[in-house]
DNA sequence: TATGATAGATGACACGGTGTCATTTGTCAA
DNA sequence: TTGACAAATGACACCGTGTCATCTATCATA
C-alpha cells in the first residue's frame, strides 16, 4: 500500500506519477524497471518517491491492483448480464480482455507482467475472477452464480470449480502472449477448452 | 545453457559448484540470490562463475531444467505403470511429488521458484508433464496415453486436456505453498478438481 | 502578523550487486 | 623447451536501490 503522502497528493501531480509508472511498467518487467526514469519523467526528487511508496514493489502492485479493480467490475458485470452463467460470463470477460488490449501500453504493461509472473501478480489476476475474498468473502461472488447449470453438489465444489476455471482462464492469456496468437485463435482456444471443462475429459 | 567449460570441469568441482548453487537458489528466489554467496560456498572464483554460466538466470535454469529432467521421467514412469490413464497416472505423480518435498533444500528451491514464478519457470515446469515439445515432439507422452478413456475427437483435443491437467496441477502445487496445505489436504483438493474434470462442470 | 509545529521535498551518498577484462596460471602436444 | 590454448583470477567500472540530514511550504494559533 502507498503512504499516506501519496493519497494527499494533489489530483494533477499523483495523476502524472501514475501515468509515469505505467509508462516505466510497460517499458519493462518489475525487476528491469528504475525508480530513476519513472521520478525523471514525473518531474519528482528521487527522495519524494519514496515518501509515496515504502518500494519498488509497493508502486508496482499499486498499480497492478488498480488495473485488477476495474476488471473486477467487468466481470461482475458480465455475470449479472449473463444471469449467473459461469461459462457466458467468462467467455464474454475474456473476449472483453482481449478486444481492449490493442492499446499498445496497457498491451506491454499485461506481457511484462505476465512473462515474469510473480505468485503475487497471479493472485491479484485471480482475484478479477475470484472477487476480493477478504472483502465480500467472495459471497458476491457465489450468490451472482446460477448453480442450476453446474454439476456441483456442495459449496466447496463450486470453489473448486471457480479455482480450475481461472486456472485455465489464467493460463490461456499467459499463452496469448508467450505464443503471440491473435485475437481469433487466443479466443478459439480459450472456447475448445471450456467446452472440454463443461462435458468433462472422461469418457 | 552453460558455457563449454561448465561441462569440462572435473566431477568433483562441478558437483560442488552445483551443490552451492542449488544452496543460494533455496535460500532465495532469483532476484535475491547472489553469485558472490555461490563463488564462497563453492571456493571459486567471481570470475571463474562467469566462466561456466552467462550470467545468473543461466544458471539458475540450468539447475531447474535438472529438477524437471528428473520429473520428466517419473511421470513417464506412470504413465506407463497406469497403463495410459492420464488421470491415475497425474495423480500418483503428484502424489510423488508431495511425499519426496519433505527434504528441505528441495521443498526451499520449489517454494521460492513458485512464490516467484517467472514464465519460464512455469514453461519448464509445464514441459514435466507436456514432455519436451521439442525433442520428442510430445509424441512420446501422447502415444502413452490411452485415448478410450478420454472423452475427445482429435489430437487437437488431446493437446488442449493436457494443457487444462497440467494447469490445474500447477496451479495446485502453488496453492500448496501458498496456503501452506498438508500433504493430505493437497491430496484430498488435487482429487476433488481432477474429479471435477473427468466428470465435467456443466450439469 | 509572528511563531511554531508539522508535513512534504530534496539530492547526495552509502551500500551492495552484476558482469567485464587484462593478466596470470596451468596443461599438453610437438 | 617452447608455444599455444584453455581456464582462473580479482580488481574494477558501472548502475540501481533505499536512506537521511537538511531544507521548504503550509497552516493553525496566539
Amino acid at each position: 500500500m502507498p503512504k499516506a503522502t501519496f493519497f494527499n497528493l494533489p489530483e494533477k501531480k499523483r495523476q502524472s506519477l501514475i501515468k509515469a509508472m505505467e509508462m516505466e511498467f510497460s517499458r519493462v518487467p518489475l525487476f528491469e524497471a528504475s525508480i530513476a526514469n519513472i521520478v525523471k519523467t514525473a518531474e519528482i526528487s528521487r527522495g519524494s518517491f519514496y515518501q509515496y511508496f515504502k518500494d519498488k514493489e509497493d508502486a508496482y502492485y499499486y498499480i497492478l491492483q488498480e488495473q485488477a479493480n476495474r476488471r473486477n467490475k467487468q466481470f461482475i458485470q458480465q455475470l449479472q448480464t449473463h444471469q449467473g452463467d459461469l461459462f457466458e460470463a467468462i467467455t464474454a470477460f475474456y473476449y472483453d480482455l482481449l478486444i481492449e488490449l490493442p492499446d499498445q501500453k496497457e498491451y506491454n504493461f499485461f506481457r511484462n507482467a505476465l512473462l515474469n509472473v510473480t505468485h503475487q501478480i497471479e493472485t491479484i489476476f485471480n482475484e478479477i475472477i475470484e472477487s476480493n475474498l477478504k472483502k465480500d468473502g467472495m459471497e458476491k461472488i457465489t450468490k451472482l452464480i446460477n448453480r442450476e447449470l453446474l454439476n456441483i453438489e456442495s459449496d466447496s465444489e463450486l470453489t473448486h470449480v471457480i479455482h480450475i476455471i481461472s486456472a485455465v482462464a489464467f493460463r490461456n492469456f499467459v499463452e496469448k502472449f508467450t505464443k503471440e496468437l491473435s485475437d481469433e485463435e487466443a479466443i478459439e482456444s480459450f472456447k475448445v477448452e471450456m467446452s472440454l471443462l463443461k462435458k468433462g475429459i472422461a469418457r
